[in-house]
DNA sequence: GCTTCATGTGACCACCTGGTCATATCGCGC
DNA sequence: GCGCGATATGACCAGGTGGTCACATGAAGC
């Protein structure tokens, strides 16, 4: 759990303090969890810090010891999620490389569930951040992640392109929204309850969870005309 | 802007009251516009009916004469938001029922990024209410909405169907979940900054938009595969 | 003219927040 | 043993919130 790349932030401010870093790993983690479980649930405007040292047992005057403020806290969070996030993702691209396109959709789809599924506070954060215009850095933290979605795809979709698996007329901008769209929304309907009423996906297990990914990969594959 | 239908809320308890529904129009459409200016850019939870009182001119007190608490203003609001959604919707199926599924679709897309633009609040409410599970009555409100949207394009599709536009072996739930994603996406990357890097589509005019809900249409017609 | 009802007002209240800071303890080096 | 740096603590502060309520005004009915 060493971080020292997040010392500094993007924009040269500290986000993070020395001495949060000289904590035992035990206690840092403490903190950690604390802090994902309240900004996920309550997204960084309501998220209270009284909330977050109650749970971890730690002091609030030694919160500011180890972050600059509320702000600086959060930001170091969510660089946390993000290199988890993307750890995950450049692992599934590597693994499935020999395989077809739609396969290696399908496998994104399976990897990004499971992700969810075992880190859904990690999720939480980024789903609170879409529509609150009033996180510190939102539109920069939001492209971020964004840009990296649109790229793993990107490269899938020319990959799948050069192999004479997807057709090569399409309108690449547009092919990357529509298996962006479709990813983040799925991974959106099973992971938030009542989102979705076409499949009830928040509720699926994973043999359900499985067939709706080959049914949407299929229909991607295939199209809709008749 | 006669609301009657709404002064007893879903469950029995009054969202409004009489004094409200008395007030002479103008006065009524500015605590309405103040109320959704703020429920729109903060969310249930943020939003704060001193800055509505504020905004509105009307004293604090007198709010309370009109709703019984900040929970029944709100949910009066996204009952008006939803209202005037539905409206629209109706009005596209209709006015495209003569017209193949595809163009049908075309239509739905460009008459919600319409919808949107003008209606740029009632839009915000109803983001603001989906990954936050503290709104009042969340999941039910959600699962109105969804449904609608799902009733619309499951209908449109089984038309479609019926019409040999469609292909007829298609999982209905999955196509739905699709349509229905790729919609609201649309429509939420045509709305709020950063969210989209494939297409910008926040900054796009109206023959760039029609030109990106053509490309998609399209691939949905005719799928990815080569 | 008095009473009642309808409507309007904003100071006040208890509670919550992010951030501050005086105080305390421990370990290390000189 | 003393001083310094590192770390920990929680009461306190100013500001903000949703909601209350005593007071005020106007209109209508008797």
């Amino acid at each position: 759990m060493k971080q020292s790349p997040s010392l500094i932030g993007p924009s040269g401010e500290e986000t993070v303090l020395p001495t949060f870093l000289n904590l035992p790993p035990d206690k840092r983690e403490r903190v950690v969890e604390a802090a994902l479980v309240e900004f996920a649930d309550k997204g960084y405007q309501q998220a209270s810090l009284n909330t977050i040292v109650a749970a971890s047992g730690i002091a609030k005057g030694s919160i500011y010891q180890y972050f600059r403020d509320k702000k600086g806290f959060f930001l170091y969070l969510f660089d946390f999620a993000v290199a988890r996030v993307r750890r995950t993702l450049v692992q599934v691209k590597e693994a499935s490389a020999h395989q077809d396109f739609f396969t290696r959709l399908e496998k994104s789809l399976l990897a990004g569930v499971e992700f969810i599924r075992r880190h859904p506070r990690i999720y939480g954060i980024y789903l609170k951040i879409l529509f609150d215009r009033h996180v510190p850095r939102r539109d920069e933290l939001l492209r971020a992640v964004r840009r990296f979605a649109a790229d793993y795809l990107g490269s899938l979709l020319r990959q799948g392109m050069a192999r004479g698996e997807v057709r090569a007329d399409l309108p690449e901008g547009t092919a990357v929204f529509i298996l962006d769209a479709l990813l983040d929304r799925f991974l959106q309907a099973a992971s938030v309850p009542a989102f979705d009423v076409a499949l009830d996906l928040d509720r699926a297990a994973s043999p359900e969870l499985e067939q709706r990914i080959r049914e949407l990969v299929d229909i991607l594959r295939r199209g809709l005309a008749r």
